[in-house]
DNA sequence: CCTTGACTTAAAGTTAACTTTAAGTTGTAG
DNA sequence: CTACAACTTAAAGTTAACTTTAAGTCAAGG
C-alpha cells in the first residue's frame, strides 16, 4: 500500500502521514524506490491516533501508549490513561450540566445564579497541572 | 484589586491575564495610574475560562460563549456547546472502555483482540471536523 | 525511451496560547 | 521626596501539530 492509499483510507494528508512517521508514531515497512510502502495495520494505528488526539492526548502521550514491540501497549500506562479519562469525563459532564442549566436559567445574569456559581466553583477545584508526557 | 492579586487568586501569571484581556476574554474596570484594576467578578470569569480550556475549547470558542453584555451568555450557543460536550463525553467513555479492556485483555496483541478492534472501528466514525469558532 | 504525476527530503511557514524580554513608568513604603 | 518593586507596552520567542514550498527523484503508462 503506498502513501496515497493510506491517505485516502485514513483521510489524512500525506504530509501528516510523513510527519507521524518522523515522530515515530507510525512506520512504513519498506520502500519501492524512494516511496514508502505501508502495511494494512497502519490504518488501525492511525485510528487509534485519531481517537487519542480527538479526546485530547498529545502525540507524545499517544506515542507513549505504544511500546517498542510494534503494536503492543503498556498495560499500566493504559490504566493510568483510563483514570485520566475518567477525570476528564467528570469535568465534561459537570460543564455540560452547567451549560444546560445556564441556558435554561431565569437569573438575569448567569453569574447571579447560585447553581451556576456552584458548578463554577466545583470546577475550579482539582487543577490538574500536567499528565504523563513522554517525548 | 490589582493584577497581582488576581494572579494570586486565580493562580495564573500576570502575562496570561494581560493576554486574556488583549484577546477580550476578560476586562479590567479602570486604572490606578497605568495599573489595571479588576473587579471581583473577573475571578468567576477566569474560573469559567479555565474550565473551558481544560475540557478542550479554544479561547475563541470560550469568548463566543460571552456576549457583549458583559457577563451574559448566548443561550442557543450554550445548548450547542452542551451537545458538543455530549458527543465528546461519549467518545471519551468509549476510549476509556477501550483502554480498560486493552489492559485486561489476554490477546497476544491488542490489534488481534476483536473487542478492541470493534472499539477502534466505532471510534473512527463520526469525524467532527470543526465546531463553531469565532475570533 | 521518455514524459509525467506521484513521490521524496529539508526547511521554512502557520496558528494557538502563551511566555519572555527590553525599555520605560509609577504607586507607595520609608 | 526618593528609591524601587511592581506595574506598563510592544515585540519577539516558544511549543505543538501540522502545512507549504522548493527542488529534486523515479515508477509506470504510452
Amino acid at each position: 500500500m503506498d502513501i496515497a492509499e493510506v491517505s485516502r483510507l485514513s483521510e489524512l494528508p500525506t504530509s501528516t502521514l510523513r510527519y507521524y512517521e518522523e515522530k515515530g508514531l507510525i512506520e512504513s515497512n519498506g520502500r519501492n524506490g524512494l516511496r514508502r510502502q505501508y502495511h494494512q495495520s497502519v490504518l488501525q494505528r492511525l485510528a487509534l491516533i485519531a481517537l487519542g488526539t480527538r479526546v485530547g492526548f498529545s502525540l507524545g502521550e499517544i506515542k507513549s501508549m505504544f511500546t517498542e514491540g510494534g503494536g503492543e501497549i503498556d498495560r499500566a500506562l493504559l490504566l493510568s490513561k483510563a483514570d485520566e479519562l475518567d477525570e476528564k469525563i467528570k469535568e465534561l459532564t459537570r460543564m455540560r450540566n452547567g451549560l444546560r442549566h445556564a441556558a435554561a436559567c431565569q437569573a438575569p445574569s448567569h453569574f447571579e445564579c447560585p447553581k451556576f456559581l456552584r458548578i463554577l466553583k466545583v470546577a475550579g477545584k482539582g487543577r490538574v497541572k500536567s499528565s504523563v508526557k513522554v517525548r
